[in-house]
DNA sequence: ATAATTTTCGGTATCGTTGCCGGCAAGGTT
DNA sequence: AACCTTGCCGGCAACGATACCGAAAATTAT
């Protein structure tokens, strides 16, 4: 049973040219409904499953797509399984690789699907990335490409991502209408444009309400925990601290949430926080941190759609931009204001 | 730019056979030097990249393993990378694919991984899974299949996994010396070999104390934080409640600490909590929950290990048995027992 | 019965690559 | 000078599948 049966066995067996056996397995014409009988009940006997490799390199496509993701954590991990959802609908076997934030290994990665002759790649770059030359080797080579989550400008393809700039916006301005007056923002390294876009929002919402904007409020740290905890700690050292913190993701929130509790200041009464993407974490720690859903399920599922959209028009080369919109949960950690008629 | 150069290209503007650019390109020997520097030139020039699909046609491998995971959680999404770091420097590559802990999915993947010829499979099993005919399928076919951190009895392959029964011994030993009397089990689903490994250690270490085994202090529920909160909610309301509770999951533990807040009862006073993958989540509650640490990354590297040892002794059937070791981390959620002299 | 048509099938080329074999020329050995 | 080695190279087959073309067989028309 090592051996995989092959078209050639089946031909042997019933004593008929391998070309029959073809025609008999997928066109429906040409073929004597005979044969085609004796071909497909052997077939079925001998377990015969056409060779995709054969079949790959004749149709030079292999139902492949590469994605390339920083890392699995819960919000990418969500997209990624809206992803494997379209992909494996429309017959798509998705390869995950992860670049855990580094720039090489993005590249390693990217060289590494090019080689396994993917169809195509939806990708989300890495925090580390600041050169684009690997990614546009993909595009010469005139595969498709779909960025995700976490888009740049100087990346031209079709993209899925959600309004980052109004996720920053709506997390401020609450945090302005609760009350608070300093507002810093826990940002992350400055070429990733998933941050840039939410302190743009953070900005326009302190612009908004005549709030001026104060630099050294603004901290700039590595897309983690840790580095947010020590940024955060050195914020509250400030002869004029915060009031409140806007951390573009939970992952940092939390980081912050735990140097605020070091440093015994109470949320939200003498500091606000909010988060970014909803994370299940937010609602365990306490208090529990508001934050800015990001749809990921879905915004995978556009993904992957988008791809095999483009997959499809490959003549016209299509660059659409679906953007989806996150709303703000508000939770404990900024909500100062206490609603008298609670429901 | 759009059709990626091939040996026959080369070949063709050189004005010497296919066969001798393929040599040059490879093999050392038999061709003169001057012919394999025109040769590499040329084929720097045109960008040549072997074409994956047809080596692996005529070899019958793609170097390619098929990884199925039940999620990609802390803990899953940790071993995957351990996986996809041993397997990329062994020159393989990784193919994920989420079974979500349904049957019909795994199914669904293990066939299509097995249509894209992957050259064999590292799986952890969903807990909906009770029967392994589709696993059995890749064993018939003579793949390669490595079993990893959910290993079942009835699909005998090379393993990886931690002593669970350890794990569950050492939690429910150290509830037992902080002087908890009625420690409740929170399991997993009956088929699940990894639930009722823990659940065995739980009932070992019973059994060591001389501790009565009490079957409403052991109740299955399904894999997840809800159906832990609901079952500790109920359990709660016995009217001999138990003053501990082991789940075998943290995010089990999670959902048992909110039902145990919701009821009024401190931890680790009025009643003791452990977990068990000591995730990240864990220190971010309050109180911290007490974990039985599992080595995620490493075992994902032993798995893969093992597979590329495996696949290089094809002949040999290799039935090894890896088993990492757990440890206990105490934090505040069991901690009854003060330690007067802490570091 | 013969011609015209349709059905059914086999042969061959192709996808890109490598392994094997055989051939030819240059150089070395008796 | 006849033989043998060695170096270098091209042709062919094969991996598994399909598309295309033309031919044989079967059917229909005349």
């Amino acid at each position: 049973m090592d051996k995989q049966a092959t078209i050639k066995d089946i031909a042997k067996q019933l004593n008929i040219s391998i070309s029959t056996v073809s025609r008999a397995l997928r066109n429906a014409t040409d073929v004597k409904s005979d044969t085609r009988k004796a071909v497909l009940a052997l077939a079925e006997e001998l377990k015969y499953e056409p060779n995709r490799l054969a079949i790959s390199l004749r149709e030079r496509q292999t139902h492949t797509i590469g994605v390339i993701v920083p890392n699995l954590d819960y919000v990418l991990s969500m997209m990624v399984r809206g992803i494997d959802e379209v992909a494996l609908e429309a017959g798509y076997t998705v390869m995950v690789c992860q670049s855990n934030e580094s720039f090489g290994r993005e590249i390693v990665n990217t060289r590494r699907l090019l080689d396994s002759l993917v169809d195509g790649f939806i990708i989300s770059v890495s925090s580390e990335t600041k050169s684009f030359e690997h990614f546009k080797k993909i595009q010469e080579r005139n595969l498709p490409l779909v960025v995700f989550d976490r888009v740049t400008p100087d990346l031209v393809a079709p993209s899925v991502r959600i309004d980052n700039e109004e996720g920053g916006f709506l997390a401020t301005e609450h945090l302005i209408e609760q009350g608070y007056k300093h507002i810093a923002i826990l940002a992350g390294p400055k070429n990733l444009g998933i941050s840039n876009k939410r302190m743009q929002g953070y900005l326009n919402a302190l612009k908004k309400y005549k709030i001026k904007k104060v630099d050294s409020l603004i901290i700039h740290c590595d897309f983690n925990q840790d580095y947010a905890y020590h940024a955060t700690k050195e914020l509250l050292l400030h002869k004029k601290r915060p009031d409140a913190i806007f951390a573009i993701s939970d992952r940092m929130a939390i980081g912050a949430m735990l140097a605020i509790k070091e440093h015994g200041l109470r949320m939200p009464e003498d500091i606000g926080l909010v988060g970014f993407n909803n994370e299940p974490v937010t609602v365990l720690v306490t208090p529990q941190i508001s934050s800015v859903d990001m749809p990921a399920f879905e915004l995978g599922k556009a993904a992957a759609k988008l791809f095999i959209e483009t997959i499809h028009n490959t003549e016209s080369v299509i660059h659409e931009e679906i953007v989806l919109r996150p709303k703000l949960l508000v939770r404990a950690s900024s909500q100062k204001i206490k609603i008298k008629n609670a429901k």
